[in-house]
DNA sequence: ATAAAATGCTACGGAAAATGTAGCAAGGGA
DNA sequence: TCCCTTGCTACATTTTCCGTAGCATTTTAT
């Protein structure tokens, strides 16, 4: 069980640095940790809405995301369901670009691999 | 073996829809791909180099992140070591404010947590 | 009031991923 | 040649994730 939450000052997924940035990236790097939080930036969600929007995410995750994430202060539970603190609301500002950079991100990956066929195809 | 690596349009890590969003957390949501790209914006690393900034963390997983990363388009091998792409280097700016962000959180976590044990002392 | 549905969550077994250690092949340099 | 570094694979163990089932409690409908 145990589950150690990354907590920046303390030890992390193997990590003994304890540096804020890596205790951070030790948090968000786990399973819907970060699709977490960019769905509840739209406002309150119920366990079973927050589970259907991460695409039917299993329970058992998405509760150890829950606990992790309210003890680190990024979310926590209202009363019309789960919700970004302050925190979590700051992080997810500096998240947000990410939505639009994928989008192109994505564009230009798809013709890199198109031009990998072309070239493959001589 | 095999190991998916998360594609917009495709299919991630139990997700179907293929959002690119969705895509790039599937990425970035594994251990050490943020951290893998936050040590790459200090400039080129060579392997071992890597493995070290990044806590000695396993060859085996260093290798894997390396891969998907690569064939993602944000780093690439240079004769120099390993370095960021300029589509890397786009997302490190986007990750860059995490690094002030995670420290005032570090700060104010270690507050709370005073405050807990203060209250929980009564 | 009572049946039906929704909600938050735990249990459990199996698959996949991460960890840690060992070590090998290739390429210098002395 | 011997030695050292580099990039990487092998393998066994532990941890995490997934998918399904289901239970206790609260809410809603009748």
């Amino acid at each position: 069980m145990a589950s150690r939450i990354p907590v920046p000052g303390g030890p992390v997924r193997g990590s003994r640095s304890g540096k804020p940035i890596m205790a951070l990236f030790d948090l968000l790097g786990r399973s819907w940790a970060l699709g977490v939080i960019w769905q509840l930036s739209g406002g309150p969600l119920t366990f079973r809405q927050l589970q259907e929007s991460c695409e039917q995410v299993s329970p058992t995750v998405l509760n150890r995301r829950i606990k992790e994430l309210t003890s680190s202060g990024l979310m926590e539970r209202g009363d019309k369901g789960y919700r970004l603190t302050v925190a979590g609301a700051e992080l997810f500002e500096l998240l947000r670009p990410m939505g639009a950079w994928s989008k192109s991100w994505a564009h230009n990956l798809s013709c890199d691999e198109h031009g990998d066929r072309m070239r493959d195809r001589k």
